[in-house]
DNA sequence: AAGTGATACAACCGCTTCCTG
DNA sequence: GCAGGAAGCGGTTGTATCACT
């Protein structure tokens, strides 16, 4: 496939845009509608290519952007769908009207991490506290490693979430859609569910971690059986490094049951 | 006041996906 | 089914601004 040249090696503008481009972008597409991207900016007589329109529109332009800070709800609304849906910003900004993908990358990139951060810091610190407790309480306890029973009780909160961005390419979106069972719609019972199994509702003993199978039904695709089989079993033996991490993190938050098998 | 590092965010790049002939 | 063009997307970069020394 041929690649168009670069606007620069076509004689068109680029860098920030000024009020009058912008000026010009806005009563074309109010008059007109974008249509072909690429055709615009010779039809609205800018010196720019279409994808720099395209995107100087989407986001920055629309009438539909919501200008200004983040709110505390958005940006927990951000991390939960992170937690689900990794860096697909695109399907996040679809979930958060007026928001674009280019706007919620770079608060991830800028607070949110950071936030995450010191929360999966002091999390940790809490988690250390009650492993030491669990051990305590039973010396014969099975071999669950700090980090295993961390993934365990929360997703992945690591540093730059690059694992997350791995496992989208073993699962993708059309994988998901194409299961027999489709994954359940998220609403706010679904975090505050999360979140009280966090807080509360985790028990472990010397050999499983079991959530109260009455909660809810533990969901899963059918078709990821052999892994996880439907006794709800995860095993931990499993590589986690096969993307069934990314299933792991979820069904224990959408399932709240969880028994270890013996080891 | 000047220099420097950190931060925020707009814009770009290049790859992938979708659509059409 | 294939090729080519357009749009979409995520990662990265450039730059303005702020905070601190």
């Amino acid at each position: 496939m041929v690649r168009a040249p670069c606007c620069e090696k076509m004689g068109l503008k680029r860098g920030p845009w000024s009020l009058e481009e912008d000026q010009i972008l806005i009563s074309y597409i109010q008059k007109h509608g974008h249509g072909n991207w690429r055709a615009l900016p010779k039809l609205a007589g800018l010196l720019r290519c279409g994808k720099s329109c395209r995107l100087r529109w989407i986001n920055y332009l629309r009438p539909d952007i919501k200008r200004g800070n983040f709110t505390n709800e958005e940006e927990e609304n951000i991390i939960k769908l992170h937690e689900m849906l990794g860096n697909r910003w695109s399907a996040i900004a679809a979930k958060l009207p007026g928001r674009t993908d280019n706007e919620i990358k770079n608060v991830w990139h800028t607070h949110l991490k950071k936030k995450l951060n010191k929360t999966s810091s002091e999390l940790s610190n809490k988690r250390v506290i009650s492993k030491q407790k669990i051990k305590r309480s039973d010396s014969n306890s099975s071999t669950i490693t700090e980090s295993e029973s961390a993934s365990a009780c929360t997703t992945s909160s690591s540093d730059d979430f690059s694992s997350v961005g791995k496992r989208k390419d073993v699962i993708k979106s059309e994988d998901i859609e194409s299961m027999e069972e489709p994954m359940p719609e998220i609403d706010e019972s679904f975090w505050s569910e999360a979140a009280a199994l966090d807080e509360t509702s985790t028990h472990m003993t010397s050999s499983s971690l079991t959530i109260s199978n009455e909660i809810l039904p533990l969901q899963y695709p059918s078709n990821c059986g052999d892994i996880f089989p439907q006794e709800s079993k995860v095993d931990y033996n499993s590589n986690l490094d096969d993307g069934m991490d990314f299933w792991y993190d979820i069904f224990i938050r959408t399932g709240d049951q969880i028994e270890l098998p013996e080891f």
